[in-house]
DNA sequence: ACCGAAATCACCCGTTTGGATGAGTGACAG
DNA sequence: CTGTCACTCATCCAAACGGGTGATTTCGGT
């Protein structure tokens, strides 16, 4: 928050003295300050919206480094988390081995894995606390 | 979007207007152009954030009532909300059975009559589509 | 060249689910 | 009073799941 600050009281000084360079040197006067004043008006308003727009942007950071951080203090390899996808969608252990192409065994084998690295006894339980440390990639 | 156009615009031209009526009949020479101008842009630039913010306001509002519509509209009665709830945290049959004090059998009855409506074919597909529905009383 | 982690697959066994069907009870509206 | 609906429970059967164990391969890092 106090680099928005920051930021705003910049943006207005420079702009302050870049106009009063500008006037020393050009045809400031000969368009008339009312469109001058329409143009600081516009550029500032953008950038209002912008600043507005970079504070908002702050919450879906947060889910996708607690996601990557979540998933490494588990431990959970790349195949495992194709399986945890596919888990989420609700297919079966026999639609999983279609999906990436291996054997129903296999995908037996990592959901074992999710299961002891999530803290889970069924799928649906691993979905759930996998939804709770938000390891998904949001919609 | 519409509406944000013509609402800048419209702002743009009454400061316009605002300023030349101002400039006929107050101080304006008085307090220099550069403030006249840092005024401005603080302005717009407060009326940009509240653009931005009003525009990204409407989100929160959908789920709640999406809610109860969609319960309504697929037909879920009380009971088998209570075991929709029970199968989001993972809960095998049996302990549903425990939890709203029924046998087993009743609880696979609902959980038939839930797959029908959610068109579900596994309880964690169920999970799923509920939650693509909001029907989660969200935590 | 070797180690360890990841990934792959197989087998066995018991439990859980899902699907289909039938049926009894209580409540409430027409 | 009768029909409908929600809720309850049951039985049978096949499929899917969870748990355990062991084995092979592949690959990056030391």
């Amino acid at each position: 928050m106090a680099r928005i600050v920051l930021l705003f009281g910049l943006a207005l000084t420079l702009a302050a003295f870049g106009l009063t360079w500008l006037e020393h040197h050009f045809w400031i006067r000969d368009i008339g300050w009312q469109i001058y004043g329409i143009v600081i008006a516009a550029v500032f308003a953008l950038l209002g919206i912008w600043i507005e727009r970079q504070r908002t942007e702050g919450k879906p950071e947060n889910t996708n480094t607690r996601n990557d951080k979540a998933i490494k203090a588990l431990g959970l390899t790349s195949r495992e988390l194709e399986v945890l996808e596919c888990l989420r969608v609700g297919e079966s252990n026999k639609h999983i081995a279609r999906s990436l192409d291996i054997s129903p065994n296999t995908v037996k084998t990592h959901l074992q894995s999710l299961y002891a690295k999530l803290g889970a006894s069924n799928r649906t339980q691993a979905v759930n606390r996998a939804a709770e440390l938000s390891i998904f990639t949001l919609v």
